[in-house]
Order: structure tokens, then C-alpha cells, then sequence
RNA sequence: GGGGCUGUAGCUCAGCUGGUUAGAGUGCCGGUCUGUCACACCGGAGGUCGCGGGUUCGAGCCCCGUCAGCCCCGCCA
């Protein structure tokens, strides 16, 4: 399959049953030993790496280009593929047991020295990231970045084979797409033929499979490119992907499983066994027990509320705060007593950043009692709160919005640092029952968690005027290792329930109209029962090829600035192309 | 928008309390070498210490500003 009309196979490719043949090859130098009398190349290919040989019998010709090859230049190859002899093979090489006799040798692509290498030593460190993503075809070379990309293809082939063999069918959406004022900031693309008026670039799909729905496709799927305009992270870029999916005749229960479905068949793909049903938690229990909406329930290390074993305790640390009804919230740490002073001064200061008034500790060494607060404890105490012999205890008091991020922190700072066995490698769970509206930063009203298509938890409706805060939605969330993997939810499909929820978003009719009115005439016009979800592929990726960054499973990423250092976007446009787009630039 | 870390040879880094001519490894160039696989050995070239300003007799090192990359908070319906 991989020969074509200039080679046999790829370099990588070769195995002991290929001894005695005569093939052709094509690659990039990756390394070149000369010894004198023989010159070995190591070419290489997106399949691996092979050993040519250029001995003493190869033709003069080949010799004299052997000698002065730079590494990187291309070459074209013709030569015997013959079996190494035992004590030469190479077992850290797939291709170790054999090396190519080359017969004939051309230099089809020279190379200037690149300014990073290709080639790395053995624990050698990278060069700078913003060196490897100016020089993106030298990084890219590299077998890690070859492998990362590989994999993201076969996972892409294998969600949209699941995907299809559920009957989703895979339907395009549009680029250019109406602005919306909600939500993240938009990229926007100017009208040449509409002086003033913007396109948006898609912050997802949303609404067009929505609209996919009410037109009768039921089962839809899309591998979407998403664009947001907000600060970037470790894992988050301004253009992203996402495996679209969205279902008609469906509740929660249909959404999930198809869900986990495309999740596991990933997984598999990668090589990994994942059990289905996926466990669930409440958004409620998630935020008792792990601080965050996105848990890693990996390890079994649960915050806990210790509000009544320490109040009767009367320390000074905890007492104003618990006088306005706050709780001491804690986390028992197994094996504790291994966290050094700098270790707990760091959490301390990591908790403070967070806004915690400070982090209170405990350690137990068999009767002995020490730490920040340890005076106020004893042995029995803290037997009752789970603190073994060994032990630690840390805890902070506070309003739960202050806490729960603390512990969250304080809990995967704990988990790295002590670095305890996994229950399972691969823990995925649900979360579910997430509220419907949370307090708007400023001004404390509710605003909708998620985006207002978004169906309220049918026993929920009827306080949804009165109790906001109490309402849930029917929105999930699926979680791995302590990432978010995506999100979904059921949609409202009652044109008159979406106008309220319009409202609470402090719409006016018209202006609900003027912005949503293709949607809301969409539901008027049949719309079935509908969900669907979107999983953050690149963030799947990124989980199963091991990467620290999102940029290392894309092939031409943005740096924090959302700048592309390869070809220099954004860049300033041409003033007649902004002339034609009627647009002045203020500086 | 805010905070932190980093910026010294092509690359990865060291550079003490501010003090003479800024170092190492690797890569690159030249040489020796017939079994290496990060080949080995000998020799050599290579520096706007990110940029601008300031303090000082003297700045890679201290101060201010700025740019870039990375990490975090805000933000990401």
C-alpha cells in the first residue's frame, strides 16, 4: 500500500521479511554516523526510521553523496535489504534487525541546518515552544508530533464509524453565522456587499442541528471547528474541535448512551478497556465531595464537612467565620505526615490566591499532635474525622464558593505531590442535575449556566419564576480523569417555554424576535423532543497521546496571544482590502 | 484586564555579592577512523546577554518601561 512510483515502502516499514530484496526509499536524514571507511544513515519517515549502509562496496558515487549528506536533506535510496548480523541488530528499532545496502543514492530535497533539531538526544530537553511553533515544519517532523497526529486521525476515522453505524448522519454546517451577543466573544468577518454588517464565526453549532432536527434528520453528527474569542490556556484554543452530535426522540438516558458509545469506542482505538455504564454524580455531590464540577474520581479522597467535630473545638481560626454560619470543610490526607513544612506552606498559599482566609493543618504521628492548629486536636478527634496514625488533616472555613475551589486545588495539589495509586486508570463519570441559572458576578441575579436552549428539569418548571436557584436542568456533563470531555443537555422544543427563559435573560419579545426568531419559528413549525452533546475532541486527544498541551495534538496551533508565530496571523490587512470592507482601523 | 515564571552562542543551559577577555554540552565547519546506532577522537568558528531607558567609576547581574513565550486568576452562554 505505501509504495508508489518512486519507492518500494516507507523507511519505517521494514522488517526481517524483507531480507533479500532490492527496494526503493524515500525519506529525511535524521542522523548520519561516518566512520571512515562506512557511513551509516539513519532515514527517516512518517513509519519509523531504517539504517542505511554505505560500505566499502557501495559504488563510488554513492560513497562520495554519503559523505557529505546534512541532516534533514532528502534523499531517494536504492539498495539490499539484508539481515544484520545478531550482535549489530538494534532492539530499540522496529525496523533493528535489518539495515538497506544502498546501490544507489540522489539527494532530492537539500536541506539548510535546521535552526531546531529534529533528531534529539535521549533526555534532551525541547526547544522553546515558541521556536517550535515558528519552525512548525521541523517540530512537526518529530516522531512524538508524527505519532500525536496519527492517532487524532484514527480517533477522527473512529468516531465518525460509531457515529454512523449508530444511523447519525454527517451533516456540514455553516462558517459564517449570525453574531450573538451571549455567550463568548465572537470572531467576527466583515460584509464586503453589506457595508456595517458582520459575520460570526461559529462558537458551535448549535442552533443549525437544532434546526437539523426540526427538519426530520434525527440523528445528526458533525466533526465541527469551533471559534471563541476569549484568553487562552494549557487546554483551550481560540479555534477548537468538536465531535457534534444531536438526536431527536430522545431523553437524557439515549444522549448518554450514545455518548459513551463514541467514548469507548476511543478509548479502544487508543488501546484502553473502558466499562460502561459510566458512574454518575449529582452536580450537588460533586461540589460536596470534590470542590468542582469536573472530579477526578481516580483516587477516593473526598472533601469532607467537619463543622461539627470542630466547633465544639473553639479554635480561633475557625470561630468568626463559623459565627456566620459558614462550615469547616477538610480533607483527610492518607499518608499525610509525608508533607513537608514547604509543601504545607505552598497549599496555604495556593489557598490564599484562591481567597481562602488561610489553610489550617493537622498531623498525627502515633499520640503526637502538630501542625497549625494541631493544640486544639486530639488523637480521638481526629480518629472521628478519618485521620490515621501518619495522617494529615487540612481544612479552611469559609462560604461555599470560597471553599470548594480551595479543597478542589488543595485536593489535586495533595494528589500530585503524594502521587497515591489510581483506583483505575481511567475514570469517567457524569455529572448531572447541574443548576439552571447561578448568580451573575456582579449583580448576584440569576443568569442561565449554560446557553438558553437549555430544558428545565421537569419537576422543576413550576418554581422556575420563583426559586430560580433551585431549578435544575436537564444538562450533563462527561468527565475523565478530571477533565471536562463535553457537555449536553435536552433542548427546550416549546416555542413559549424558550420565550420565557428569553425573558429571564432580560430580553424584550422583540429583541428575542430580531435575534433567536428563526429558532423560535422552527419549534412553532413541529419540532420533536431533542438532545444532543458535544464532545472537546482535541481535549480527547490530548488524554490519550499523553500531551501537557493542547498544542501538541494540533497541527498548527495558536500561542497564549492567539497569535500563529508559523505564518503570522493576525496580521495587519491591506487598506484598500479594509476599504472595500468599508472599515477604518483606530489605533 | 490582573498575577507569576522565563528570555545569555543555531539549540539546551551555567554565569557567585555589580568588577579584567561571558562559559559548558550539543549542533555547525575542518580533520582521523570499516560496524556504528546520541559513533569515537583531534582542531576551529560562532555572542546586539530580547529591546529601550536609568542607577553606578563599572551592569548579563540592580531599577523603570516595553516586547515575546509559557503558567494561573478573571473570562470561556
Amino acid at each position: 500500500m505505501s509504495g508508489t512510483s518512486r519507492r518500494t515502502l516507507r523507511c519505517g516499514e521494514l522488517r526481517a521479511q524483507h531480507v533479500g530484496q532490492r527496494v526503493r526509499l524515500g525519506g529525511w536524514v535524521h542522523r548520519r554516523r561516518d566512520l571512515g571507511g562506512i557511513v551509516f544513515i539513519d532515514l527517516r519517515d512518517r513509519a519509523g526510521l531504517v539504517q542505511v549502509a554505505v560500505g566499502p562496496g557501495a559504488p563510488d558515487e554513492v560513497r562520495r553523496v554519503a559523505a557529505g549528506l546534512a541532516s534533514e536533506t532528502v534523499i531517494d535510496v536504492e539498495g539490499d535489504v539484508t539481515a544484520r548480523p545478531a550482535n549489530m541488530k538494534n532492539p530499540e528499532l522496529a525496523t533493528g534487525d535489518v539495515e538497506v545496502q544502498a546501490t544507489r543514492l540522489t539527494m532530492l530535497g537539500t536541506a539548510v541546518t535546521p535552526p531546531i533539531p529534529v533528531a534529539r538526544g535521549k533526555g534532551e530537553e525541547l526547544p522553546a515552544e515558541e521556536l517550535r511553533l515558528k519552525y512548525r515544519h521541523l517540530d512537526l517532523r518529530r516522531p512524538e508530533m508524527q505519532g500525536n497526529l496519527m492517532l487524532r486521525h484514527r480517533l477522527l476515522q473512529r468516531a465518525r464509524k460509531t457515529l454512523a453505524d449508530l444511523e447519525f448522519l454527517e451533516i456540514e454546517t455553516p462558517i459564517l453565522t449570525k453574531p450573538t451577543p451571549e455567550g463568548a466573544r465572537d470572531y467576527l468577518v466583515p460584509s464586503r456587499v453589506h457595508p456595517g454588517e458582520f459575520y460570526a464565526l461559529p462558537q458551535s453549532p448549535q442552533i443549525y442541528k437544532q434546526l437539523l432536527m426540526v427538519a426530520g434528520f434525527d440523528r445528526y453528527f458533525q466533526i465541527a471547528r469551533c471559534f471563541r474569542d476569549e484568553d487562552l490556556r494549557n487546554d483551550r484554543q481560540p479555534e477548537f474541535t468538536q465531535v457534534d452530535l444531536e438526536a431527536s426522540f430522545v431523553g437524557v438516558e439515549d444522549v448518554i448512551g450514545y455518548v459513551e458509545q463514541v467514548l469507548v469506542a476511543l478509548w479502544d482505538e487508543a488501546g484502553h478497556a473502558v466499562a460502561r455504564p459510566f458512574p454518575r454524580l449529582t452536580w450537588r455531590d460533586a461540589t460536596e465531595r470534590y470542590g468542582t464540577d469536573k472530579p477526578d474520581v481516580r483516587f477516593d479522597f473526598p472533601i469532607a464537612d467537619w463543622t461539627a467535630q470542630v466547633k465544639p473545638l473553639g479554635v480561633p481560626f475557625f470561630q468568626p467565620a463559623l459565627k456566620d454560619g459558614a462550615r469547616v470543610r477538610g480533607l483527610a490526607v492518607k499518608g499525610g505526615g509525608a508533607l513537608s513544612r514547604k509543601d504545607v506552606d505552598q497549599l496555604a498559599e495556593a489557598a490564599k490566591q484562591l481567597g481562602a482566609a488561610g489553610l489550617a493543618w493537622v498531623k498525627r504521628q502515633g499520640e503526637q499532635v502538630s501542625g497549625s492548629v494541631g493544640k486544639h486536636f486530639t488523637p480521638e478527634v481526629l480518629g472521628a474525622l478519618g485521620v490515621g496514625d501518619g495522617d494529615a488533616a487540612l481544612m479552611t472555613v469559609g462560604p461555599d464558593r470560597v471553599t470548594s475551589p480551595v479543597l478542589d486545588r488543595v485536593r489535586q495539589e495533595i494528589i500530585h505531590r503524594l502521587a497515591p495509586a489510581p483506583q483505575t486508570a481511567h475514570a469517567f463519570c457524569w455529572v448531572v442535575d447541574f443548576p439552571l441559572f447561578e448568580p451573575d458576578a456582579e449583580t448576584g441575579r440569576p443568569v442561565f449556566a449554560h446557553h438558553p436552549f437549555t430544558a428545565p428539569h421537569p419537576d422543576d418548571v413550576a418554581r422556575l419564576d420563583s426559586d430560580p436557584f433551585a431549578c435544575r436542568a436537564l444538562h450533563y456533563d462527561a468527565v475523565y480523569n478530571g477533565n471536562e470531555l463535553g457537555s449536553g443537555s435536552i433542548r427546550i422544543t416549546d416555542a413559549a417555554v424558550q420565550r420565557r427563559v428569553f425573558a429571564h435573560l432580560g430580553m424584550t419579545p422583540a429583541e428575542a424576535e430580531a435575534r433567536f426568531g428563526f429558532l423560535l419559528s422552527a419549534l412553532q413549525a413541529g419540532a420533536p423532543p431533542h438532545g444532543g452533546f458535544a464532545i472537546g475532541f482535541d481535549r480527547v486527544v490530548m488524554a490519550l497521546a499523553g500531551a501537557e498541551s493542547m498544542r501538541d495534538v494540533i497541527a498548527f496551533p495558536k500561542t497564549t496571544a492567539a497569535r500563529a508565530l508559523f505564518e503570522g496571523a493576525p496580521a495587519p490587512a491591506n487598506p484598500a482590502d479594509l476599504a472595500a470592507l468599508h472599515i477604518e482601523v483606530k489605533r
